[in-house]
DNA sequence: GTGAAATATGCAAACGTTTTCTTGAAAAAT
DNA sequence: ATTTTTCAAGAAAACGTTTGCATATTTCAC
């Protein structure tokens, strides 16, 4: 299994080992012969140049380190597609890791990525706290945060207009008649989670609705979350919404199975909007409107950025914020 | 951000670099407060092992190829997250890449990974050629195929039983009082899907049912692809079966939605039963029963096999079948 | 108190590249 | 025919580690 080098090449050439990696390089300091000649003797060796040398030389090594809550998300999964096209794109390759939400982990992948040398980090945080608890790093290393708005702080990232996009629902909802409408999932989970509240809050403000929330002690995530909440508050007495609006669609998910058991109808009973529209909601009987987040186009500005401060050593940081759109499908009804 | 090198560390600490390479080891040749002293200017300085430089001089950079048609494919995405999981327990990091199905490009990062001197593949090939075209490399670089069954192939892979998966299913309908039964979905595919096929076929035989099948010249793929054809299929005549046994749950999904189009209810008009068990089929309103193909399992089948085989230069393969299990929902009826 | 054994540390090679500097030869200009 | 210029190719340093070998110091037995 041993592989073959520069050296056996030069050899089997009987050129220097500079000329080969001269022939290999496009460098136009060598005559057109050798390098024709050379580059035969590559192709006979199956000659693969070892990047790990190179990355030594170059200080490079082209790898980017991606770090998820968990690729088992199917929000995070999708994002993780577009991502390593972007980065691929662009002659970089990621080492993927899962943080599963926990900062001490986190942490530590941090350090094991710094230690791999890679360019930079792309981020989906652990929690509302990773900016605090990773900041020592963020001097040492290249870092985009991905899907989280940072608000004031001096750091890059790329994410959805949750504040925005809660509002568009609302407007939505609105429209469509609704004037009870229930905001359903956590407020001070993330910054993503407070904005989406406080854009539902602005939005019900302006059209004079009063805003209602569940309470949400709750710690189990997503759709277990989801369902658990939602069966609690349909056995409640009278319902007093007439739509629920879904801190995010693997809580919407939870909620229709909670709804399927109570004999709940959707949309005939009750309407529901989500948000992140992750591949699920698309399925035939889920059928869920919800707000989008624009994955291919948040991997893509993610990678841009990045690689703008890898390439110029930039130490100052950009905040790009991507407009949501609505989605409708089938989840929500005029009245 | 030029980072801190073990000489700086040992200047620091009045020591020869390779003391300090000695206290990090965990050597026994050092004196107790030399390593005490040096572990403690370590920690000022910040100073975090450069992997890379590492991987050079011990040959191997603890980094393993995982390379996907997509992640962005539920399956795909809950075995990458076990197999970073499993990676990760044994102190490997994985690159991630996803080939598309495309084997040229499936070809090409085979070579990069090589190139980036991985200690080992984590293969789910692109199509049913991929190990013709891969044999050259298979001998440079320890590779596991996974999902796929290879048959007789001398090259180590890790796979559900397909064949006696299928088998399972039909005897599972046939229980329920079914005797037609159509298998949907690609039959020449990949070994995977022949293998499904004739396990399916092998059933029908014992059990005495006709094999019906569809025709399958279709080519888009997956949950498109099974909404065309059952579009299609259900709009024929009269139909002849009361279950559908699919090739994968994708497919099941794209029969779903169009069944609800064409106003059959699933189960009650028609039974429906999958294969994969992958996420959404566990949704609420989805609840498709299916065959199960144990993730986890697979992946750490995976990781024990390719480990085993990078620290022991093993040359020879083995081959590792797992067996599936039904998991049973809410899209079957008994007849 | 001498020699041997054990222990702690330093030196230097090696890993496979890229690249600067140098050299030698050929081509061009005088 | 000589000098200058251009060009191709080699030599060697550098990247940051690990580790075998050499060396210096301590410990121990006699």
């Amino acid at each position: 299994m041993k592989n073959v080098t520069i050296k056996d090449v030069a050899k089997a050439a009987g050129v220097s080992y500079s000329t080969v990696s001269r022939a290999l390089s496009g460098s136009r300091e060598i005559s057109h012969d050798t390098r024709e000649r050379i580059l035969q003797v590559c192709k006979e060796m199956n000659y693969t140049v070892n990047t790990v040398a190179r990355s030594m030389v170059m200080k490079s090594t082209r790898l980017l380190g991606l770090i998820l809550t968990s690729v088992n998300n199917p929000f995070m999964s999708e994002l993780a597609y577009y991502i390593d096209q972007e980065a691929h794109m662009r002659g970089y390759n990621i080492i993927l890791c899962n943080s599963s939400r926990d900062m001490d982990q986190e942490r530590e992948l941090f350090e094991l990525m710094i230690g791999r040398q890679v360019d930079g980090i792309l981020l989906c945080p652990a929690g509302p706290g990773s900016y605090e608890r990773l900041r020592p790093y963020l001097s040492r290393i290249p870092t985009i945060f991905i899907g989280e708005n940072l608000r004031e702080v001096p750091e890059s990232y790329v994410s959805v207009d949750n504040f925005r996009g809660a509002q568009i629902g609302v407007e939505y909802l609105y429209n469509l008649g609704h004037r009870d409408i229930l905001y359903f999932g956590r407020r001070r989970n993330s910054t993503t989670h407070q904005l989406r509240a406080e854009g539902y809050a602005a939005a019900c403000e302006r059209l004079g609705l009063t805003p209602m929330y569940c309470n949400n002690t709750f710690s189990s995530t997503s759709i277990r979350y989801g369902y658990d909440l939602a069966k609690q508050l349909f056995s409640q007495q009278e319902r007093r919404f007439s739509a629920i609006f879904a801190a995010t669609d693997t809580n919407a998910l939870g909620i229709m199975q909670a709804a399927e058991e109570m004999g709940l109808q959707i949309p005939q009973d009750l309407s529901l909007l989500g948000f992140d529209n992750i591949r699920d909601s698309g399925l035939p009987r889920i059928e869920l409107t919800t707000i989008e987040q624009p994955k291919q186009l948040l991997a893509n500005v993610a990678l841009d950025t990045l690689v703008d401060k890898i390439q110029n050593e930039l130490s100052g940081y950009s905040h790009r914020i991507i407009s949501p759109a609505l989605i409708e499908r089938n989840s929500c009804r005029k009245i």
